[in-house]
DNA sequence: GTTATTATTTGACTTTTGTCAAACAACCGC
DNA sequence: GCGGTTGTTTGACAAAAGTCAAATAATAAC
């Protein structure tokens, strides 16, 4: 199901309320490694990503690129505090190959809520699933060890496996690279 | 500042709001280790903590009991995904102290989106206050070492570690109990 | 294609963290 | 205030994870 049936099924959209969001979303496509927001900027737009894949990475106090979040097809690319907020980010979201995506912009948003009110359920539940997905995620760093981490990674997303550098991953899994070069030998 | 001025200053509550928000409130007292939620209920209630302490745990899959997150005086005590969704909770939330609590049922709430549209961004914000908690503890626990975990928690927090037991700041910072009792005997 | 750059693996070693068990300390309920 | 329960510390040891440096391997840029 695309995007447009699946609000319109789950959300009770209109034809005109399509057609008032579908004229906020502009398709874009950028290329490989460019970055999509940049650390102490404001997030200005959200991107519905289409195809291809992009993370979100953070510089900790010794200047490490820690990746913090992948996006994958068909996921909604935000900085969720930058967007909602209008502050300037502490994330940098960079593509990791040629991405195709809809993006909108913070005022366009604006206006489609209240155009549509739907809009708003449908931001709740964004903003929803990202606080569950996080969750889940910072349980997971509390409770499993390296190897646990690395396991359950691979089990969930082996999709990104395939197409992630391994130091993104070590990164995101909080794990040194060298370690989990080792760990992968293991298993 | 109590409630009621900071509702009327940050979300130009009128008289008739603060009213609708007040007689849906009410004030609880629980006692030290009561059980404000258990796992497996669906969320029916969200309180304002107005003294004491709480904590909520999970059961991790070696069924050790790990705290992952302390509310105090002033805290919002939720568990967001299930009261939100009306979904069964997958945490639990308990007293650490005799508390004094104002408490709202989800209907309640409903009600009082309804009546006052304000409550919707004072939902709103605490949910992103939340979600920021949480983004920051996360990036904790991917970058930093143990004994970094500690000393930042009790530079942040030195009020919880007066008052909670070691054990659950250890597993709420995921270091075992014994790591820990050394950790504070090396600083 | 070739070279330069970047990513990954590996070895040798150190440090950090966990495990198990026992001792000690604090707290609670009666 | 006593006895039992629960919480914390400690020792001896084992396992997990990190560091540094070098060797390979893969990839990108020309």
């Amino acid at each position: 199901m695309d995007f447009k049936e699946s609000l319109i099924q789950y959300f009770g959209f209109s034809e005109r309320d399509w057609e008032e969001t579908a004229s906020r979303f502009l398709p874009e496509t950028l290329p490989a490694r460019s970055l999509f927001l940049e650390q102490g900027n404001i997030a200005t737009r959200l991107a519905y990503l289409r195809s291809g894949m992009m993370r979100s990475f953070i510089y900790d106090d010794q200047a490490n690129d820690i990746t913090t979040q992948f996006f994958k097809q068909g996921s909604v690319v935000i900085s969720m505090k930058s967007f909602n907020d209008q502050v300037p980010s502490r994330e940098n979201i960079i593509t990791l190959e040629e991405c195709e995506i809809d993006v909108i912009t913070y005022e366009r948003m604006q206006e489609l809520t209240g155009l549509v009110p739907a809009w708003r359920d449908i931001a709740k539940h964004v903003d929803e699933f990202k606080y569950n997905a996080l969750m889940n995620r910072s349980i997971q760093l509390q409770t499993l060890t390296a190897s646990e981490r690395y396991q359950l990674f691979i089990k969930k997303h082996p999709d990104i496996l395939q197409r992630v550098a391994l130091k993104h991953i070590a990164s995101y899994l909080g794990i040194d690279i060298a370690t989990l070069s080792r760990i992968r030998k293991s298993i």
